[in-house]
DNA sequence: CGGTGCATTGAACAAGCGTTTAGCATCCTG
DNA sequence: CAGGATGCTAAACGCTTGTTCAATGCACCG
């Protein structure tokens, strides 16, 4: 698992596996039938270490079980690596793990919204889908993330320094007032529900939307799929 | 480049590419000297196009003409799958690309500061990092995304859909109010800044941050790096 | 003690890989 | 028109891959 993580499934052999655990190739195969059998049973094990530590831990989620695992760097090293690569690769059962941490981001946040706790969404479920994507990205990007900061995701004081701004944007976000969210309302509402304009542009005032230059939608930078460009619509 | 996009740099033959092209795998080393050579190729190729598109948009930036890519699916499809792999297989030129929308975002988040059309950080490199890490997200996860929405990422109602959802977040952030952020903030505070203390749970009464039940920091649930577990120290 | 079963291995297999090589056209240059 | 470079291919090379197979050793059971 730790190879798998650090360097996919692809590139892995299962030489490189049998030499790391001081067996022959052979006796991998036998045991899991294939590569790809010892890949389920790593997904599969991955997967019930999750909910098996929810279930210690009570009625926390799994997604604290991770969390847990960053306050523990070093004894669960190579795991969080292997969770990023079930998710990223495509192939294999990271399908399952998603559903299992939207279904849990959902369930919170739910229950934020009936505690009152946080603030109500125009689209509950996208947003649930927002806030497990933005959640992950860190753990997708870990690499990129540990070369910008100078330290390892894993390292206690990256995840510190991540508290403070992280609850900064999910408190106050990132606008000083309400423009930007306005101009998008109004353009919506111009355009319909169900309608799929082609190239709507008209429908709001390009200008104000759209940030050429000056702050505008912070998912116009890096921020592809979150619809800056859709406030345009 | 759909082909690395689709499945990887790992899984694509030469022998691939080269029927897909209709030439000869020999053809494909002879120009490109190797396969790597070719990765190289198409993340210049790909690097050049979002800055060359830059060039002619003005003084837009680069995560615009994702937008624009976005904006007119089809024509681009298999461009956003590229950058994704780009970015997530750790190999080969992503941390160029990486670097370059970080830079992006940090500039723009500057702007809107100075222009106060945005609020003030507390650590305005990370919550760069951050709002990066961020809009990347939905496009690594793109096949998650589409899976649970029912719609690819580059459908334009995809984006649409997401479009509002986003703006909340970013301009309301995702609590009613600044409980978390205060017990996160004084909590810092006790612990001071230069100190890595290794279990400092009793820095902060642990009932009122850490939210076994209830609605508690946005990251607990599937936010492993965001650092709702800082919350803790 | 004999025997069944399982863990394990080394060697080999077939397939696929990236890459090399030799050679054949083609085209531009002088 | 000669000639060298170029575009391109078919075939093969060497290597690595996942997997198979026959054989060995060990453990447990009656």
């Amino acid at each position: 698992m730790a190879r798998f993580g650090r360097h996919g499934f692809a590139r892995t052999s299962v030489r490189e596996i049998a030499s790391d655990a001081g067996v022959s190739p052979g006796l991998v195969i036998h045991h899991f039938g294939s590569k790809e059998g010892l890949r389920r049973a790593c997904d599969e094990w991955m997967v019930a270490q999750l909910i098996g530590e929810k279930a210690r831990l009570g009625d926390t989620e799994v997604a604290s079980t991770i969390r847990e695992w960053l306050d523990d760097p070093g004894r669960f090293r190579g795991y969080l690596d292997y969770v990023g690569m079930m998710l990223a690769d495509g192939t294999g059962g990271g399908d399952r793990l998603f559903d299992l941490l939207l279904a849990e981001t959902r369930a919170m946040l739910e229950e934020g919204v009936a505690s009152g706790a946080m603030r109500e969404s125009s689209d509950p479920e996208l947003r649930a889908v927002l806030v497990t994507v933005h959640g992950l990205a860190p753990l997708l990007l870990r690499e990129h993330l540990a070369r910008v900061l100078g330290a390892p995701l894993d390292d206690p004081a990256t995840v510190r320094r991540m508290t403070l701004p992280t609850l900064e944007l999910y408190t106050h976000g990132l606008y000083a007032d309400t423009r930007i969210l306005d101009a998008a309302r109004s353009a919506i509402a111009d355009v319909g529900d169900g309608h799929a304009v082609a190239h709507p542009e008209a429908a709001v005032p390009a200008d104000r939307v759209r940030s050429d230059k000056g702050p505008g939608n912070p998912n116009q930078d890096p921020d592809p799929p979150t619809g800056d460009d859709a406030a345009r619509h």
